[in-house]
DNA sequence: TTAGTATTTAGATAATTATCTAAATATAGA
DNA sequence: TCTATATTTAGATAATTATCTAAATACTAA
């Protein structure tokens, strides 16, 4: 979890995040979001693959990049129960 | 909310969240918990109180830290997007 | 005022990170 | 095989980051 969340301090690579949840792109599409160069994009998407938080899959020419919906859940838990077990906490005293 | 990502980004800054989500504690009751150097923990709390994930309060000869939930919940909602509103289209095409 | 304790600041250092350029690799078609 | 396109890898570089040591600052009590 810990490269997931070195992944995620990156805006670039949040940006990527974000653009993957509504649709699955090419490094190439992914790169015509940002004014960057693509051996740029190439080394986010490494980093965001090695987090696992992205899955990808040649398809010819082209590779396509997927979000890991799974891995960002597992993140997502990490902040519920930073959030969540302080509520019921207060419950219990209440 | 890119400052509160990078804070994140640290194992030992994610430990002082969890350590401040169960009670407020000071300085030194923080560094306790880690194997590290004072001015080291100074440093880390540093980065958290800048992203405004923590907040400080001089008590004397002590400063006492404590989670600030509203920056923890407003990252949360990040991740709620990236989630929650993939589940709705899901949704929406069933 | 001095001494003790809590904590931070400053500076050094090694490691990590983000972007670029150049080159290499992978696939497809002629 | 050659050419074109998509993408990555390698290397350089500047910026950022995490830990340490030394010193400074803040508070308390005698």
């Amino acid at each position: 979890m810990n490269e997931s969340f070195k992944a995620l301090s990156d805006p670039t690579r949040r940006k990527i995040i974000r653009l993957l949840r509504d649709k699955n792109m090419t490094a190439g599409e992914i790169a015509e979001h940002f004014n960057m160069k693509k051996p740029s994009i190439s080394h986010h998407l490494n980093s965001l693959k090695h987090a696992k938080l992205v899955l990808d899959e040649r398809q010819g020419q082209h590779i396509v990049y997927s979000l890991n919906t799974t891995v960002v859940q597992e993140v997502f838990g990490w902040f519920l129960e930073m959030i969540d077990s302080k509520k019921e906490e207060d419950k219990d005293e209440k």
